[in-house]
DNA sequence: AGAATTATTGACCAATTGGTCAATAATCGA
DNA sequence: TCGATTATTGACCAATTGGTCAATAATTCT
């Protein structure tokens, strides 16, 4: 019936997810989306609405796969490898050598969270679901007497998150990256009976 | 000799501090500087340069105020009531009620550490130096019997650090500020031996 | 081929950005 | 009192910001 799409949405919103990811929502000008993405800015406003919508939709569609990556690795029958696996594709999201990108949730959560009302909403329900895969696969691991049982799997799901939320804050700088491997380990040393 | 300053520089440098601590870097314009230090654009320029020096300035400040009151902490002859109360420590300053602040350094570090090579540096270094206290603190519990033995002082330095640094960015959200309390006493039990 | 519909383009906009500077004001020592 | 020095003011600036829109182009159905 009409005009078609001359660029691939999915291709456009990896870009978009980058750049924000990167620099952050403020320091990311129309200029900046129209250089990574390739697109006018007639055709970003008409495709996506304005600067504010076109991230929150980036930043919901790489909740999205992050939820799904972690639920890949959660699923694994062994709890110990699930939490390590875990563990390790937060590494490999957020401290990417060569880059300081760090977690574009965490990033997000820092800039974002306290000053807009819907970023907020989509990172507490991030949590929220991932707080519940997380629970489930420590109270698999203290059944199967892998994990330590002097703390609920719920004061054991508060740990690892605190604390994963530290290892994706360090992604973010060159001289705590090497670092991260370490005190993964430890933590994972503490989750053990 | 010549005229006299008219504002107080601490009181200027504080509220600065609190600008740049709510909103971050890019957020905050010459504009709202203007607004809460009441000073005009001229005199911000001739007493503190451009923007990202006045920035950096008020990072240093921020830390150095933070290093003090860690080192006040963690002097407590009880290593146990020193860990605690750096944790405490933390939470105040991070989850004042109301406000959504979080903690000046993680912002900075989330938003300048990766494109700011001075401000990566002064970070660096407040990481250093609070590292050295917390193990020393730490060696001293695990000296008394207190704290466990089966890992090493610099590996719960590192479990520590990480999960303070996830603490610290919870307190720049709402919803995840009323779960502070019993993730943060979760860690502290399993210091404990 | 033409009508209807949607996509792309880029010129254009007002508002805001960080930053400068000349004029003026205040203070002190001589 | 006057001269030297420094602080304050606010008008001014070019550049950039996010955002709009009319003109044009491409596509499909009839």
């Amino acid at each position: 019936m009409a005009r078609l799409r001359e660029f691939d949405t999915e291709e456009v919103m990896e870009a978009v997810i980058n750049a924000f990811w990167k620099r952050g929502y403020e320091a990311t000008s129309l200029a900046d989306l129209m250089a990574v993405t390739g697109l006018q800015k007639g055709s970003i406003y008409k495709a996506f609405g304005d600067k504010r919508s076109l991230f929150l939709r980036a930043l919901q569609s790489y909740l999205d796969r992050l939820y799904s990556l972690t639920r890949q690795a959660l699923d694994d029958p062994d709890p110990d490898r699930a939490i390590a696996g875990w563990f390790q594709l937060l590494v490999d999201t957020a401290a990417v050598p060569g880059e300081n990108k760090g977690c574009f949730a965490i990033n997000s959560l820092i800039e974002m969270a306290p000053q807009d009302a819907d970023a907020a909403k989509m990172l507490e329900s991030q949590y929220s679901r991932v707080g519940i895969l997380l629970e489930r696969t420590i109270d698999r691991g203290q059944q199967a007497g892998i994990f330590r049982q002097d703390l609920s799997a719920k004061q054991l799901r508060q740990i690892l998150l605190v604390a994963a939320n530290g290892a994706l804050a360090w992604g973010r700088a060159e001289f705590l990256k090497p670092d991260l491997p370490e005190a993964i380990e430890s933590v994972l040393a503490v989750l053990k009976r």
